[in-house]
DNA sequence: TTGCAGTATGACAGTCACTGTCACATCCTG
DNA sequence: CAGGATGTGACAGTGACTGTCATACTGCAA
């Protein structure tokens, strides 16, 4: 990583903080982007470039990357036998050790989502989207063992557990752990189908 | 119902049809709501009172009230030892029967949704929307079977099979059935898990 | 240290979705 | 036919977002 996109998080860090710090106090809707850039020492053109809508200023998360990185390695070498639970291995995998200060923005960001709509539907259609590169992945290493819609019900079934798990976590804070939560999700998914 | 709604309904198919027209002819970025309005002879402020927002003026579906009223019914008398399958014949019925005419627009819908992103991004926020209210539901009809965790997740992975199955009719066009394609989706659900 | 190439930045203008308001028309009801 | 309730269009305003351009800056190499 070079040092130019080392500042380059680090502007963003100090952008997003100031978003965050705005929304909490007055509500998003009530916070400007111009409001949030002038906060932050920065013009609107420049929040907009890094973030590219107003939503992201909350949604965007350096983690995501980890998650997608496990999900690869997941795919890699999946068990055709039991593909949920090795989903749920990745997912577990992808918020294990996670930094006090990272899980404290996790539930700073998720709060904001609980209470403000528009943060909620575009969280929502960014997961959708992340859903989406699942299934087609699952294609591909399941090609062979199982059919198109039973891969994309997979992937869907994956994220719903994980995103069940992730609110559940939410909804106990401060107490709990959110990879067994994520993981008492995907246990939850296997027992709530067939009966 | 009276003539008021009538009249008030009557008003809103041809609406929705002169901006489907266009959205589909021109593309719905390059069509504004100004343009829709004027093509259908209403004024913008009408437009906006009768759907809210451009994209649901591709997403309103007087269908949904059939969906919201099977579910319902099926919360009533719900099969505590096989709920995911409960859910699965409350889809299903919700689908079945359908006027050839409502399907054509079904299938118009969601080839819009699919070419732009907008549109995908609220329609899936509609429906966790819905999600939500199922999952709400299934809480209180299954309070002691079962934990809230459990709830969400079976509220997540029913509606998740619904969508599923209804892509893959889509995929399938114009051949395969929707309710069976439903079916088949709750069916590999209950396939992908546990197994 | 300095000069250079590539890149980030801020200013600006423009579009359009959406909101709220108000006067006016239109419609069921008694 | 008079009444209030309801629907409508015109209008002004806000703010998210886009594209462009000159300028400033940064990291690298000589």
């Amino acid at each position: 990583m070079s040092l130019r996109d080392r500042n380059r998080r680090a502007a963003m860090r100090a952008i997003q903080d100031a978003a965050l710090d705005l929304f909490e106090e007055r509500g998003f809707d009530a916070v400007s982007v111009e409001d949030v850039a002038a906060a932050a020492g920065a013009s609107p053109s420049t929040v907009y470039r890094r973030f590219g809508t107003k939503e992201r200023l909350v949604l965007h998360d350096e983690q995501d990357a980890r998650l997608d990185a496990e999900l690869v390695r997941a795919l890699g070498s999946l068990d055709r036998d039991a593909p949920l639970a090795a989903l749920g291995d990745a997912f577990v995998a992808a918020f294990e050790d996670l930094d006090p200060a990272e899980l404290a923005l996790q539930r700073r960001r998720g709060a904001l989502v609980d209470a403000e709509p528009a943060l909620a539907a575009a969280l929502v259609a960014e997961i959708d989207h992340g859903r989406e590169e699942l299934a087609g992945g699952l294609r591909a290493a399941l090609r062979r063992a199982r059919t198109e819609l039973e891969c994309d019900v997979l992937a869907r079934v994956a994220f719903a557990a994980f995103i069940a798990g992730f609110e559940a976590w939410q909804r106990a804070w401060p107490s709990g752990s959110l990879p067994r939560m994520i993981r008492r999700a995907f246990d939850a998914a296997e027992r709530v189908t067939g009966g």
